[in-house]
DNA sequence: ACCCCAAAGTTGGAGCTCCAAATTGCCGCC
DNA sequence: GGCGGCAATTTGGAGCTCCAACTTTGGGGT
């Protein structure tokens, strides 16, 4: 990063570092347009557009007639500790470590295949089908929404359902898992203030869209499609931040 | 979209519109800032503006000195096709569909766990590891490089290894795979032009960022990582454009 | 003590301009 | 006919300005 750089990036850079080291905590506000040109001895231009560029990157916030903020780091959630298997239990779970706590309920139902989930399962339409409701949640805050459909035959025996839950599903779906292990994808993603790529309806792309999970950064819709013969379906939705 | 939208999302949506639908095929020239000033009436602001939108958005190039053009449209693959077990070869594998042409190559070698590989894959350093690189083509352009590694021991046995291929190695693999179908995620990457989120190294969240395998965008380096008890680890790579 | 309003500050849209660096096409010269 | 170099064009950085819509704050005035 010379001096010769575009001085908009020499802005950027700043207060990026002072973001990341923490010297600008969340909910900091960051200087005003007129106090950057000031601050650093450059055009408004080039304020306005390092702080566009600092927004576009999900760092900091513009809130009209108030200002820039720094946003809230995401929450860290050690995911390889979330293993269904691992501490599963009727309705909810947790797992407590490195001072993060994940959390989930979910509730599994009855439905129909609408045509478009039955055709990425591959199953006639209005088949039934078994809809699971999860809310992921990190440090208390719920940082996922999914909705899964399966096969109403893979949630057999509906008896045993509620005592091995998840785990009996999952176990269920294992062949088939290892058949796609490469294919995990996502379907192109329409993100809520622009329709980026637009491809043929149904085509699908290896194509992941900007998505986090974690944290409340705004979250674009976004489904996660786990393809094959019969396997699950899982849509995966923002929330509110 | 009333009129009373943003001048320049105005032209933004014209221009999309038009490569959508063919109307500006890969490589037409865009109209430059003043042709679009006094196509759609508008200022320069808004007339740049709008190409910078839409170059963020991938659809577009700007060449110095040239002017802005159309990029090529992602190949389209139809990924629910790529099953590794249905078309298998001893290297390299193809399979015709929907016009669309999907090869890869591959080549497995002994290597030895680095730090960082070793701490993900849950080995000790220096270990044993079997890396295998891949190459994705889509209509015969390499589309992903990817590598993977995975334990050693999960490659054996080493004689029906060329002959079984991948359907062997991802076989042995299936038990594990059922674990963590709910943890595939990524890294945090780091883009080329910007180190966009900064978090602890090492912290794992559920982040994807913006990543296209598939056509001739350019692609953000960025790593899958499917972790979990020993299971392999794939880094992906961009292609030059 | 409380409420409301007006002034000041801020974002985001939009317009205009100047300039350096790069590309391209054309004109004229050999 | 071929070639070199100049001029027009284009992008991208940067500066300045005006304005509408919205927040915040600090007075009043009741």
């Amino acid at each position: 990063m010379a001096t010769s750089d575009p001085v908009y990036l020499r802005v950027v850079a700043d207060i990026r570092r002072q973001i990341v080291d923490g010297s600008l905590p969340p909910g900091a506000p960051i200087p005003s347009r007129a106090q950057l040109t000031r601050k650093y001895g450059v055009g408004e231009t080039a304020a306005r557009h390092a702080l566009r560029v600092l927004a576009a990157e999900g760092l900091i916030v513009g809130r009209v007639g108030s200002g820039h903020y720094v946003r809230d780091r995401p929450v860290l959630l050690p995911l390889h500790r979330w293993r269904f298997h691992d501490h599963h239990a009727p309705f909810g779970a947790d797992i407590q470590s490195q001072g993060a706590r994940a959390t989930w309920d979910w509730r599994a139902e009855p439905a129909e295949a609408t045509p478009d989930i039955a055709q990425r399962l591959r199953l006639d339409d209005s088949a039934p089908v078994t809809r699971t409701h999860y809310v992921f949640r990190g440090d208390g805050r719920p940082v996922q929404l999914a909705t899964s459909y399966e096969p109403a035959e893979f949630s057999e025996p509906p008896a045993e359902e509620s005592s091995r839950g998840l785990v009996a599903r999952l176990s269920a779906l294992g062949v088939k898992v290892t058949e796609i292990v490469e294919q995990v994808y996502t379907r192109v993603p329409q993100p809520a203030e622009s329709d980026t790529l637009a491809l043929p309806a149904g085509v699908h792309v290896l194509h992941v869209e900007r998505t986090h999970w974690a944290g409340d950064r705004p979250v674009e819709t976004s489904d996660i499609v786990i393809p094959g013969d019969r396997f699950r379906l899982v849509y995966a939705h923002s929330l509110q931040p």
